[in-house]
RNA sequence: CGGGGUGUAGCUCAGUUUGGUAGAGCGCGGGCUUUGGGAGCCUGAGGCCGGAGGUUCGAGUCCUCUCGCCCCGACCA
């Protein structure tokens, strides 16, 4: 059935199929597409354009706390990821593994698999286990001590249910870890790395996020502690978003990696890892867009500002497009797109920059610059203001752009306060949770024990997404046994 | 790997009931006219109808086999 035009070129609202808005979004936007391999996909020049800046901002923030980058392999000896025993199990049935190297022909016109290797290769799911390795012949004294790489990288995970930036089968991330003399000093790197996280959800996606402690059962496999930066989508599911571990000496044990303290004793290192991933652009468009198309905060904008001149007579682009080039002038140092392309039409333009998320658009026709003006359209929230074509315009952009910002923050900050309920019995549990989707974040106390976590989340779908950092304590019982909790806990349903 | 669905143009699909020249919308190329919210008209290009076998004078359509993909269940940054 032929669905009137305007309806073809729109992407599915959010109100009719989140999901399926979700995956037009990426796919119109040009973010990202399918790849002929499933559950893989490519970043198209969209999406690494923010992937970049993002990636940018971090290395900084990075850099800025001590650490430096290197560069371990994709290829991992089997035999590294049994040594440590949780992280076998939890990463063992994920792994791609190769057996073979070169083809040959297989007699049906196609190639198979030529020489099996002596020894298989995993890809890595994540490098904890080669670079305890190297570490171990690295380390030998406290002087060697502390360590502190971080790597950008791709890794390889084999899900089964995947889907574009949230799960992919082969996704970027960064990586750090940290090799330290002692488990205070690690511990507070953990910590350190949680708060540049946050920071950095805050300050450059706009994204208000929790941050805590996660349970056993939630852990990173191989970790004493995880924590975690968690947010909050639109359709009310929680997202990790980033994940600081306390490793202990669990990996130094495994790896045999000690040094010599300073009184000549030898101990095992104390260890951190920490990382976020291209996950990070599925959180981005879930807490901010609309039906439009992608919202992007301008810190993290590929282009900030676009102009589109309107007029494709000669006499009009006489008096527009000297305009263009003193906007241009005053906006020198933002990251600025003129689209003077005459074959499309400034509807067109209109659409697809909103598309594509561009914070601020600048609209130059006769009738503005008749009457001494810039028709400027926010992004955010679509409103439309003049503004005097005059040596204060540069300054007001930027002011705009501030603002996007800051009203990006606050509106995701808003929601989510709406969105947290607190709950003292499992019946009201239930009943704000409903039968699927996201219901907001759900604070309620708990016994302390997998079973009943594990418990909640077969009857309801949810599950424990962190332990708050500064939760306030706070006598109770668990909602489901009525054994005494001191503090509440975040459950939601999550992605 | 268990349950359900679906394969026809780049994309979304009609056509299959009742066998008879391969279709539409969007997208794409060219031309003219257009330009303040996804422009209009004209004109083109584009298909081994998933694959193999069979029935038939004739198969997108009927029969058999096969393969791919999608959705739902166990894992997950």
């Amino acid at each position: 059935m032929p669905k009137p035009a305007r309806d073809e070129k729109a992407i599915t609202p959010r109100s009719e199929d989140y999901s399926r808005w979700y995956t037009d979004l990426v796919l119109r936007a040009k973010l990202a597409d399918y790849s002929p391999v499933p559950g893989c996909m490519v970043i198209r020049p969209n999406g690494y354009a923010i992937w970049e800046r993002l990636r940018d901002a971090l290395d900084g923030m990075f850099r800025d706390t001590g650490h430096e980058n290197a560069y371990f392999p994709l290829f991992i000896p089997v035999e590294f990821l049994a040594k440590e025993a949780e992280h076998v199990e939890g990463f063992a049935m994920e792994c791609g593994v190769v057996t073979h190297s070169g083809l040959e022909p297989d007699g049906e016109g196609g190639l198979r698999p030529k020489g099996e290797l002596d020894s298989p290769l995993i890809l890595r799911p994540t490098s904890e286990t080669i670079i305890w390795h190297m570490y171990g012949q690295w380390i030998e004294s406290y002087r060697d001590l502390p360590i502190l790489i971080n790597q950008w990288a791709n890794v390889v995970r084999w899900e089964m249910r995947t889907r574009l930036f949230l799960r992919t089968r082969e996704f970027l991330w960064q990586e750090g870890h940290t090799a330290h003399a002692t488990a205070d000093e690690a511990v507070a790197e953990t910590l350190t790395i949680l708060d540049v996280y946050r920071r950095f959800a805050e300050e450059w996606m706009a994204i208000p996020v929790l941050t805590g402690k996660k349970t056993e059962a939630e852990k990173f496999a191989g970790a004493v502690d995880t924590y975690c930066i968690e947010a909050l989508t639109q359709d009310g599911r929680a997202i990790q978003a980033g994940t600081s571990h306390y490793l202990g000496q669990n990996f130094a044990k495994a790896f045999d990696v000690t040094f010599q303290n300073e009184s000549n004793q030898r101990e095992h290192v104390y260890a951190t890892s920490w990382g976020v991933s291209t996950r990070l652009i599925g959180a981005l468009i879930m807490c901010h867009s609309d039906d439009q198309g992608l919202v992007c905060p301008p810190k993290l904008a590929p282009t900030e500002v676009v102009v589109v001149p309107i007029g494709r007579k000669d006499e009009d682009r006489a008096i527009v497009l000297p305009v263009v080039e003193r906007l241009r002038e005053q906006l020198a140092g933002l990251r600025v797109k003129v689209d003077a392309d005459p074959k499309q039409s400034p509807g067109f333009k209109f659409a697809e920059y909103e598309l594509r998320g561009v914070p601020l658009r600048v609209e130059v026709g006769p009738r503005d610059v008749a009457a001494g003006q810039v028709t400027v359209a926010r992004r955010d929230t679509g409103e439309k203001t003049a503004l005097p074509l005059d040596d204060n315009l540069g300054t007001a952009v930027r002011g705009l752009l501030d603002d996007i910002q800051q009203a990006l923050y606050d509106r995701a900050l808003a929601f989510r306060e709406q969105s947290t309920h607190r709950v003292d019995s499992y019946d009201e549990f239930k009943q704000i949770l409903g039968d699927e989707g996201g219901a907001g974040l759900l604070l309620a106390h708990w016994d302390g024990t997998t079973e009943t976590e594990k418990r909640v989340q077969e009857e309801t779908g949810a599950t424990i997404r962190c332990i708050p950092d500064g939760g306030e304590v706070e006598e109770g019982s668990c909602m489901v046994t009525g054994k005494p909790s001191r503090q509440r806990v975040v459950f939601a349903r999550a992605y």
